[in-house]
DNA sequence: AGGAGAATAAAACATTTGTTTGAAACTGGC
DNA sequence: GCCAGTTTCAAACAAATGTTTTATTCTCCT
């Protein structure tokens, strides 16, 4: 099968995306989906078995385009200290989440994420496993070597750091259409993708340099 | 109209808290929610005009008894130092986020909040001048002191601070289903409203240190 | 060229769901 | 005790939507 104007399969799988991104998967229709992407409304079953297998199938696209296209190491010399590899860490999370390289920026995929955060589907379990589980490790270990190996903190200090920091990239994310109206100025938008990296991972060295220290 | 065994109205209403916040507006369905109110289809169009009408009115109640019932200065003394103040603010939030009283806890009408940040409805703009806008701007004069007057430090600072704050909170509070799966120890919970009002009360205040001497 | 299998299209089907209707039951005042 | 107004209920309606069916077209191999 040589792709010429683009097969229907990935026309269908486009179009899901931006649709189930923006709408949620109850609010997306098939029917919306098929206009979309110039095709009839059987097609879809005929090559997903079902909506929630189209679902199944975006899901597992777009983790894997995200993490792959922006990994938590991108940009990253083999030398650089762990600071600066949180900050690709940040960076390659607000890559994924607001270019349209990435999730489709914050009006197309990028939103199915939060969306599964809050209500995962049947599909989310295997992204668990496979994508997101291990960028946590990661995470967590960057942020044990910034506190200082012979500190040597257990997880009740290093997995609430690793929350936080993930909360505040996702949050910009997630409540950009709200965000936007009460602080125009600085929108989280692909323009604004760098310096929304580098006040999130300042306020983040801030806040695990104070964490280290507490006793909780 | 003298409460005997709980009004017809309130009872849709408490019913209807419950399932628009468990599975959102599309996914709840009017007989689901007249069904757990043990009142006819018909008496929800009654007294709600239609089913956009008892959402409205569902987003108003929810945010009233939140932010009447637990205002940010909660537990406050007079002569509280900016600190504290930002703590109890903190506090204030996880409890109408995570306790039964609050917003009615992770499962129940909390996570209308986070939904409504995803994606708007026409309700929530009322929602949004009334109680979210001056509970914003509070945050800003809060950290604001803690920078220091003499900082006087301007917008590009202070926002990204209080959205960073607030972002961790709704993070924590909206991610539960996963963050119980990832981190099962310490999920966030009612039962860890304090330890979580401690953890990112000092991880922000970290964080605001190291922006306020930052130069962005 | 021909035919088997894959892909696409149009229409119909079965459910679900928000809303309306018209009648019955209830409430408070005279 | 009766009546106007309010509230509740069962049933029906109309629109939307996921899925299936059946027929047609396309594609590639021999």
């Amino acid at each position: 099968m040589p792709e010429q104007t683009a097969p229907t399969k990935e026309r269908i799988l486009a179009a899901a995306g931006e649709i189930f991104g923006a709408k949620g998967f109850k609010d997306a229709t098939i029917r919306t989906i098929a206009l979309a992407a110039k095709v009839n409304v059987a097609a879809i079953n005929y090559h997903f078995r079902d909506k929630e297998g189209l679902y199944g199938a975006v899901l597992e696209e777009v983790f894997h385009i995200g993490f792959t296209r922006f990994p938590a190491t991108m940009d990253l010399e083999e030398s650089s200290s762990s600071e600066q590899r949180l900050r690709a860490f940040i960076r390659a999370m607000f890559h994924r989440l607001l270019s349209r390289e990435g999730w489709g920026g914050i009006a197309g995929r990028g939103r199915l994420i939060a969306r599964e955060l809050l209500a995962p589907s049947p599909a989310f379990e295997a992204v668990l496993d496979r994508y997101i589980k291990p960028h946590k490790d990661l995470l967590v270990t960057i942020i044990s070597d910034i506190m200082g190996t012979n500190t040597n903190p257990g997880p009740e200090k290093l997995m609430p750091c690793a929350i936080s920091i993930i909360g505040q990239c996702i949050y910009y994310a997630m409540a950009s259409p709200v965000i936007k109206i009460i602080y125009a100025g600085n929108a989280p938008t692909e323009e604004n993708l760098d310096r929304l990296t580098e006040f999130v991972w300042l306020f983040s060295l801030g806040g695990i340099a104070k964490i280290k220290d507490a006793t909780l």
